[in-house]
RNA sequence: GCGGUCAUAGCUCAGUUGGUUAGAGCACCAGAUUGUGGAUCUGGGGGUCGCGGGUUCGAGUCCCGUUGGCCGCCCCA
């Protein structure tokens, strides 16, 4: 046997695979039309220094980066993010407002394997251009959560964490710390979950212990989980930042509970989400059972289409991401069986018999049905055995007898009934059966 | 990058204290079966036991290395 293995971490999909990926794309794509979005694509390979411009220069490191021939450096994308912004920085003057743009596509990241991730893997991502206010955050968690929903998903599988860099910051500013001060507590906040009071000693270590009563304050809004206490605790700091977003947080989920969301949507200022390019509103969809990493993220990002050196555009977007989200659908039994039966299968008696059913198979295939036949001389056991297997509805027999008749053998598969159809009428008889079986 | 664990047919796995030519089920192919159904029976193809080295009269089995999978850590745009 040869000894070529394929990459680690990257997949290949046998039909049965690629069924299952096409059914998330379809829905995926699907869903984005009816919520108005229009779908674009763009290069696999982008140069390195567009995201070490977004990221910065440590995230060489996770990348599928290299030297072309013509030395430029490059890298696989392993995100849609900057791309889409290029595109839209490029147009913004001639592009309808608001943008609304959505992408299937695959990306690279040389990271080691673990559960629901691999070092390529395809996300759905969608943003929207140009709208500063919490329309756009309404607008895309709609889309999140009906791209899951779309698959039967309700809010006992999953649920969207909605979290705020904007509000964090102006908390923050409240208690009296200083902008970069308030970064480095948002990285022990972001970390909270995971390691407990430990998340805070990088900060300690560098800006000195924090006040007791201080990290009480960050702790309970950390552990925020309605708007009814984010009012309270934020109408007792005060200031005028601080109530303006509160009043964005009002609207934004008076929106979402008027599109019938508020069952998967929870307040939670938990999530701050890693690297912050991050300007507002963030949101992670994640399983109800939490067994699995984060199915979906987004947020705003106000300031990357100007940081990537275009005129300043306003931004909010999100990804799913396809390993976590098939991993969850088989594990609720939401993953339908996607076998690719033909409509009709031929049955053919002999030599003579094939060439008189190539012309109608050619004819129904050409009329839009799925038709399969078998390729060699079989019994005719054989032939109906392969039929019932194959899936198909209909079978049709082209034997001596109906060669000399002038007729096809029509047999219904699922009723084990037949009759027999002129020959002309044979594609409006299939027609029939089709359009007013069922 | 670090740690744990595993690797035998396309898939799931068995393989005795190291002992002839490495097995089963499923799947695939063919026949029984040249005019009617997913069954059954019979047969067949498919393995340098992940790869390399070592110990031994003898290694799928023991040892070392390596590659890869899975799980976790770091990271997670």
């Amino acid at each position: 046997m040869a000894s070529f293995q394929t990459l680690p971490g990257f997949r290949e999909f046998y039909p049965d695979a690629l069924a299952r990926r096409n059914h998330l794309f379809r829905l995926w794509r699907q869903t984005a039309h009816t919520f108005g979005f229009a779908e674009y694509d763009a290069p696999v390979l982008e140069p390195l220094e567009l995201y070490k411009t977004k990221s910065g220069d440590e995230i060489e490191g996770q990348l599928f980066s290299f030297t072309d021939k013509g030395g430029r450096e490059v890298a696989l994308r392993p995100e849609m993010t900057p791309t889409v912004c290029r595109l839209v920085g490029e147009r913004a003057n001639a592009l309808k407002r608001p943008i609304k743009w959505f992408s299937i596509a695959e990306f690279y990241r040389y990271e080691r394997m673990q559960k629901g991730r691999g070092r390529c893997f395809f996300q759905f991502n969608a943003d929207i251009f140009g709208e500063p206010g919490i329309e756009a955050e309404t607008e895309l968690i709609a889309l999140l959560a009906q791209n899951l929903c779309a698959f039967g998903l309700t809010e006992q599988d999953f649920y969207i964490r909605l979290s705020d860099r904007n509000l964090w910051f102006f908390f923050l500013e409240a208690l009296g710390f200083d902008d970069a001060r308030s970064r480095s507590l948002l990285t022990a906040v972001d970390r909270f979950e995971k390691l407990g009071d430990d998340a805070f000693k990088p900060d300690a270590e560098q800006y000195g212990a924090l006040e007791p009563s201080k990290q009480a304050q960050i702790l309970a809004f950390l552990g925020i989980r309605s708007l009814s206490a984010l009012e309270a605790q934020v109408s007792s700091l005060g200031g005028d930042k601080l109530r303006a977003r509160l009043d964005d947080w009002r609207r934004l989920l008076r929106n979402l509970e008027a599109m019938g969301l508020s069952r998967l949507v929870e307040v939670d200022l938990g999530v701050v989400r890693g690297l912050a390019y991050y300007t507002g509103f963030v949101f992670e969809a994640f399983d109800r059972k939490g067994e699995l990493r984060a199915l979906a993220g987004g947020g705003r990002y106000d300031n990357l289409v100007g940081k990537l050196g275009y005129a300043e555009l306003p931004a909010v977007g999100f990804a799913i991401g396809d390993m976590t989200f098939a991993l969850l659908l088989e594990q609720r039994g939401l993953m339908p069986n996607l076998v690719q039966a033909p409509d009709v299968y031929v049955v053919i008696g002999g030599p003579a018999e094939r060439l008189a059913a190539f012309g109608d198979i050619q004819a129904l295939r050409a009329a839009g049905y799925r038709v399969d036949y078998p390729m060699k001389e079989l019994a005719f056991g054989k032939q109906f055995k392969a039929a019932a297997e194959s899936g198909a509805k209909l079978a049709l027999i082209y034997g001596t007898d109906e060669l000399a008749k002038g007729v096809v053998k029509v047999r219904d598969l699922g009723e084990r009934s037949e009759r027999e159809v002129p020959a002309a009428q044979l594609l409006a008889e299939v027609r029939a059966f089709f359009t007013g079986g069922a």
